[in-house]
RNA sequence: UGGGGUGUAGCCAAGCGGUAAGGCACAUGGUUUUGAUCCAUGCAUGCGCAGGUUCGAAUCCUGCCACCCCAGCCA
């Protein structure tokens, strides 16, 4: 078992802080920050962000802060904000007091732009979104001075604060950092540092016209925040020059260093927040929680541990190189977990009804034993739980088969199986309808079974099952992968339409065995020799079960069976 | 045809001039009252390609190739 919380393993990043360390860079000191942008839920990309901000920190008796960079006010909403926080702590991570928006620092970012202006490292420019983006150039050829570039520090101070109060209409000018029009990353032409947005937000309510972009804004609230380490993703490589250069010019006493890793892609989902809420508004998935989400929420509701997550990020390592990573390393880390944590119980997914039929007392009535199966197998701490043994059971359909393929271990007429934790029994009829389905099924009892190995023969199978009178009648919905297509993004055609149709498949009335009564919303199980399962988030009742499939046991059998 | 990055097995990923860790997946055995778990074994004469330096190169040098990112008043 790894221990994710105490020992992390080591990264190019870890590498690079030690040898800060070693120079006495930033005073010794680590601190980083996770700076989401309310605009949407987190997903498991963002918990690589999360795990490694954080653990980074811990590693090197650090503090990792909560900053929303909150710049864009029409993105952004609350309800965004409580679900990030909801799910971080989910997580199993604490920014303690240190949670921070980078519209907190609105002030202090104006007066930082005017300084900018005074010392003629930023100008007001009129042109429109249009001109600017022709002015700019392109990746061949270098960009052309905006007609303003030269105008006087008091007329840009008068422009900029006109801005400011609120006396031109949004886009009519923007601030733009003087820089250089011919530079090869273009980042570097000039970028605008303010817009002017007529804009209620979400922190600030009215008070603000005019919002500050994100590369101005990042590299301050970071050497205000006092973060060392500030890390980020791969695309924002081209823009650490401008950080620099921000960072330069307004002289603040601290100076972040920008340090960039790569994202997280995992097979056969997506991770584009734009694309995932797509899927929502679509409704081609029933919201940002459902199961089959690639959202913390959706995998929260689908039965994902916390560790489990935590134990996937720090296998995938951090590293500058694309990757994508194999969906089923996700679920080993989640089968690891559950494995260790889940308590056992038998559940009938397809039911078909069996009599035992020389299960009988001295008098010739039905007989009735209760059995206390361990919750786990090897964890005797979670104690035992009570079934009755009865005459008549569910046992799965699956686990029967009248012409069984070779290597079968089940059910057939005739054959021999042992009933998880009880008898081996025997089926010696089968029970069809005019149509010909099968029914029920006649058995019969070896008495010398319970908990003893048969005489003079070995029984292969084992089969699980419930008590007919007491079982419990639920909802199961069984998930699978949400697209066909291992990269929907890079495949020809909509990523649409590689949905799987069977994403998704309910069962109702499946039988669980009595104890599960007891189970409340996100508790989890195994139900053996199926997978695991959690009581669903909010629709599970315990007078109207509803379990959903978090992922299924290995199944070397089922898979040589599709081969 | 500008700039910035990245190439180690089917998938992640160590490696930092001394002769290819580990995990996932896969395969084969063993244990097992879950076809699960667990245990054992196997799985790169090879590090994008081609040259060069060196006693010695995945590691250094040169050239090439492939892929990713950048032309929002998004982050």
């Amino acid at each position: 078992m790894t221990n994710s919380m105490t020992e992390s393993p080591s990264n190019f990043i870890h590498q690079i802080i030690r040898e800060d360390q070693k120079n006495n860079k930033h005073n010794g000191k680590v601190h980083t920050r996770f700076p989401p942008e309310p605009n949407g839920y987190l997903h498991i990309g963002h918990a690589k962000a999360i795990c490694l901000n954080f653990t980074t920190a811990q590693t090197f008796s650090g503090q990792c802060n909560l900053r929303f960079d909150d710049t864009n006010p029409e993105k952004e909403n609350v309800e965004f904000i409580n679900s990030i926080k909801s799910s971080i702590s989910w997580l199993g991570f604490d920014w303690e007091d240190r949670e921070f928006y980078s519209s907190s620092y609105f002030d202090r970012l104006y007066e930082l732009a005017v300084k900018l202006v005074e010392d003629g490292n930023a100008y007001v420019c009129s042109l429109s979104p249009e001109q600017s983006r022709e002015y700019r150039g392109n990746l061949t050829e270098p960009g052309k001075n905006s007609p303003d570039r030269e105008r006087s520090i008091e007329e840009n101070l008068d422009l900029f604060s006109r801005m400011e109060a609120g006396e031109f209409g949004d886009s009519e000018y923007s601030l733009r950092a003087k820089i250089d029009m011919a530079s090869p990353n273009m980042n570097m032409r000039d970028p605008i540092l303010y817009r002017i947005r007529h804009q209620h937000h979400h922190q600030t309510g009215d008070e603000w016209c005019i919002y500050p972009m994100y590369d101005f804004t990042h590299c301050i609230s970071d050497a205000l925040e006092g973060i060392t380490h500030s890390l980020c993703s791969l695309e924002f490589e081209d823009h650490r020059p401008l950080y620099d250069w921000v960072l330069d010019k307004v002289d603040l006493p601290a100076h972040p260093q920008q340090i960039e890793f790569a994202r997280l892609n995992i097979n056969y989902t997506i991770m584009s927040k734009r694309k995932l809420k797509q899927l929502v508004d679509e409704n081609l998935v029933n919201g940002w929680d459902d199961p089959r989400m690639p959202t913390l929420e959706g995998m929260r509701r689908r039965g994902y541990t916390p560790a489990s997550i935590r134990n996937f990020c720090e296998n995938i390592g951090v590293t500058r190189t694309n990757s994508m990573v194999d969906v089923a390393m996700l679920e080993h880390a989640l089968r690891e977990d559950l494995d260790q944590t889940s308590p056992r119980a038998m559940a009938v997914l397809r039911p078909l009804k069996i009599v035992i039929e020389d299960y009988l007392d001295g008098q010739g009535e039905d007989k009735e034993e209760v059995l206390t199966p361990s919750r786990h197998p090897k964890d005797e701490s979670m104690g035992k739980r009570e079934i009755t043994f009865r005459r008549e059971l569910y046992i799965d359909r699956n686990d029967f088969e009248e012409v069984p393929p070779p290597g079968f271990k089940r059910l057939t007429i005739g054959g021999e199986v042992r009933l998880r934790g009880a008898y081996v029994i025997k089926c010696e009829e089968v029970i069809k309808d005019a149509e010909g389905n099968i029914t029920e099924l006649r058995c019969t009892h070896d008495a010398a079974t319970l908990g003893a190995k048969p005489e003079g023969r070995k029984v292969k199978g084992v089969i699980h099952w419930v008590p007919l009178q007491d079982a419990l009648e639920a909802e199961v919905r069984l998930y699978d992968r949400l697209f066909l297509e291992e990269n929907p993004d890079k495949a020809d055609g909509d990523y649409r339409d590689f949905i799987n149709p069977d994403s998704i498949q309910i069962l109702q009335g499946c039988m669980l065995e009595p104890s599960l009564k007891q189970a409340q919303a996100e508790d989890r199980f195994q139900f053996e020799r199926e997978g695991y399962f959690v009581a669903d988030r909010e629709e599970h009742k315990s007078d109207k079960p509803v379990f959903n499939l978090t992922v299924g046991l290995r199944d070397t059998w089922g898979k040589a069976q599709n081969k």
